[in-house]
DNA sequence: TTTTGAGTTGTTCGA
DNA sequence: GTCGAACAACTCAAA
């Protein structure tokens, strides 16, 4: 069974498959490839997680560096194996790379299995009548829910794990790296499993209504655990089966924005990097010492906008920042400084513990009015409004800006007009919303 | 085949 | 303070 981004056992129709088949040998390949561009905290989450994946196969787990299409089918010749099982994996490079993989297998001899995939409905599945995909997510929504999805996978027999000689994980597994966020979630499928539960008994009733607050714990941060498959969700949505209501529609619609995402970028790869529609790339940008400046405000979150710098002070943290915060702090980049959206999206991808390829980039070119179903350009969120509408007491402020947390109550959204100024340490602002905003107006209606 | 109307996580302005 | 309109353009499904 060679895991990828699927790190649990349960609810894995691969590894049932392979369980069907005979005594399991369980492999992961740390892949120069995936492993470089991860960013720390990634690299350092990945490592715990293949931790508690080998505690959860006995101990049994294979962990070897190198390209897969050499790795792969060396342990399968050097246990005898007859079949590798692995789920789809649907992004540009996994696809290329499984294609090469399932070849050399073939090669050797050796049945390549496929069963399943790290998504309820697999991308490319749900098409319009005409059999084109869809652009528009509501339209996908609707033909997604009427597709339906199985149920959570079950072992038909046992497992069996096969007694393979390997050297001990913590030979294999690299040191932490370091620059790593002060703190991470806790990985693997165990603390999946955990936090999926409390979520569901005591908070999801309020996500309907709370989920767009930051500063209370009303979003069930599954991200990091979809992201590594240490949960399925498809689990998640036979427990939201269960229910009713309008809190449990609107998580299940926000599932869905994962998976649609996936099949955008499953039917157009190149929209990982690039824009989905071209002509935005027309789009005058600010570039220079001063842009650069100004891309390295925003990193660190010195902006002087409260609401955007906590976002960007949360990322740097906590590789995480909640949903609502991170379209602010991307509307702020492409519309407030205007810069290429690019530019957020790489470094998301470097510094989230749950940076997925399909959702952050389709999310940046989503703010940016390049992506699909994008917003309209003329939609420029308001930094102080944000903050006031979704922190209204700013205690997530508070709770990410040191320098604030003598400044009481909503006001601390707008410390240019504190008694006493802007508080020692903070910055003033580094462009004004208001001209910046026109400014951005001029520079998409002239595209 | 063509038309029509709803949809899309926001802000600002003026009545 | 509240509310609807305006801010484009385009997809999609129903009529």
């Amino acid at each position: 069974m060679w895991f990828r981004r699927d790190l649990r056992c349960q609810d894995n129709a691969a590894l049932a498959a392979a369980a069907a088949a005979g005594e399991v040998a369980p492999l992961f390949v740390l892949d120069p490839r995936l492993w470089d561009p991860a960013g720390p905290a990634r690299r350092a989450y990945l490592l715990r997680s293949l931790r508690e994946l080998d505690r959860s196969v006995g101990g049994h787990l294979v962990v070897r560096r190198g390209d897969p299409a050499v790795e792969v089918p060396a342990l399968a010749h050097a246990i005898a194996a007859d079949q590798v099982h692995r789920a789809a994996d649907y992004g540009p490079y996994g696809r290329e790379r499984d294609g090469a993989v399932d070849a050399s297998l073939s090669e050797a001899g050796v049945d390549a299995v496929r069963t399943g995939s790290p998504y309820a409905v697999a991308p490319g599945r749900v098409l319009k009548s005409d059999g084109s995909p869809y652009a528009v997510f509501t339209p996908f929504y609707r033909a997604w829910l009427a597709h339906g999805w199985r149920k959570p996978a079950e072992l038909s027999v046992p497992l069996r794990w096969a007694e393979v000689e390997r050297p001990p994980l913590n030979e294999v597994l690299d040191a932490e790296p370091g620059d790593l966020p002060a703190t991470l979630p806790d990985a693997g499928e165990a603390a999946a499993l955990a936090m999926w539960r409390v979520y569901r008994e005591e908070h999801l009733s309020d996500y309907d209504s709370d989920r767009n607050r930051p500063d209370l714990a009303t979003t069930s941060r599954l991200s990091v655990h979809l992201k590594y498959g240490e949960i399925h969700p498809r689990t998640l949505l036979a427990d939201l089966a269960q229910r009713r209501g309008k809190a449990v529609d609107a998580y299940r619609r926000q599932l869905c924005w994962r998976e649609f995402f996936a099949d955008v970028l499953w039917h157009q790869p190149h929209t990982a990097r690039e824009y989905l529609k071209p002509e935005m790339a027309r789009l005058e940008y600010d570039t220079g010492g001063v842009a650069d400046r100004q891309l390295r405000a925003w990193q660190e979150g010195r902006t002087g906008y409260p609401f955007v710098d906590a976002g960007m002070r949360q990322l740097l943290g906590e590789g995480y920042v909640h949903n609502r915060v991170r379209l602010a702090v991307a509307s702020f980049l492409c519309k407030d400084l205007h810069l290429d959206w690019r530019l957020g999206a790489r470094y998301f991808m470097n510094r989230l513990v749950d940076g997925d390829l399909a959702s952050n980039n389709q999310s940046w070119q989503w703010v940016a009015g390049s992506g699909v179903d994008a917003a309209p350009y003329y939609r420029v969120f308001n930094p102080v409004l944000q903050g006031q509408r979704f922190d209204p007491d700013g205690d997530y402020v508070r709770r990410w800006l040191p320098e604030l947390r003598g400044v009481v109550g909503g006001a601390v959204h707008e410390p240019w007009d504190l008694p006493g100024g802007v508080p020692e340490g903070y910055p003033e602002r580094i462009v004004d919303h208001k001209v910046e905003r026109e400014e951005a107006l001029r520079r998409y209606a002239a595209r």
